[in-house]
DNA sequence: TTTATTAATCGTAATATTGCAATGTATAAA
DNA sequence: TTTATACATTGCAATATTACGATTAATAAA
């Protein structure tokens, strides 16, 4: 099928694993590593940077754009990219959450 | 072509995305939530307490496995699952480090 | 023994992801 | 204008993932 069956799911774990799922790849690791290290906002540097090809860079930047971690805005005629600091925090709060579930309790077989 | 170019990234980015990759399947997160709610250990259940087919489960809980995320050990003739809580220590303090990166600079375009 | 029960594994279908060449679009520079 | 530059989009091939029916293996119960 290939398909995942959300609908078993609640939100929070649908929510959950939209954010790890976007961070399962190297590229978007590194793109976002990179964004932060640049501490203002770059842009198509990334595809020199991360040594994939344009389209390539250009997808991966979609697929981070689509959960609203990251931002463009067109200056001249090239692209800058940035974190969106208030939607990494909101990200944050519900991943770590999910990290920092309560390891004292566990009792293993 | 549908293969990550690892070689490309370091191997703390290909960590990151690793571990990122097993949480971002709903099924996993809730495998995982179960395994921390009965903090001690529980095995075939989940089939119910996920409602997916056991083959699929059994398929979730061998990539958690796989990461050594959880452990299985045999009791009786089934099969009791629960948190690794070392490795989970590990790999919480590599994820975290990826999300705790300093947001103060970022000053958007 | 024989029969249930539990869960892994195999095989396969449907779908998603990754990556890139080619192309399109829009602005900048000449 | 014409040309260059920057990046998105399209289309496609290779591979991965998700899901499950059928089967298998191994222990428990009868």
């Amino acid at each position: 099928m290939g398909l995942t069956k959300t609908e078993k799911f609640t939100a929070l774990q649908n929510e959950i694993a939209q954010f790890a799922k976007v961070f399962g790849h190297p590229a978007r690791v590194a793109i976002l590593e990179h964004l932060f290290k640049i501490n203002s906002c770059v842009c198509g540097d990334l595809v020199n940077e991360i040594g994939l090809a344009q389209p390539t860079i250009s997808q991966h930047l979609k697929e981070l754009t689509h959960l609203d971690l990251i931002q463009g805005e067109i200056t001249g005629n090239s692209l800058c990219y940035c974190i969106n600091a208030q939607k990494w925090s909101k990200m944050k709060t519900v991943m770590q959450q999910f990290l920092n579930q309560d390891l004292t309790a566990i009792n293993c077989c």
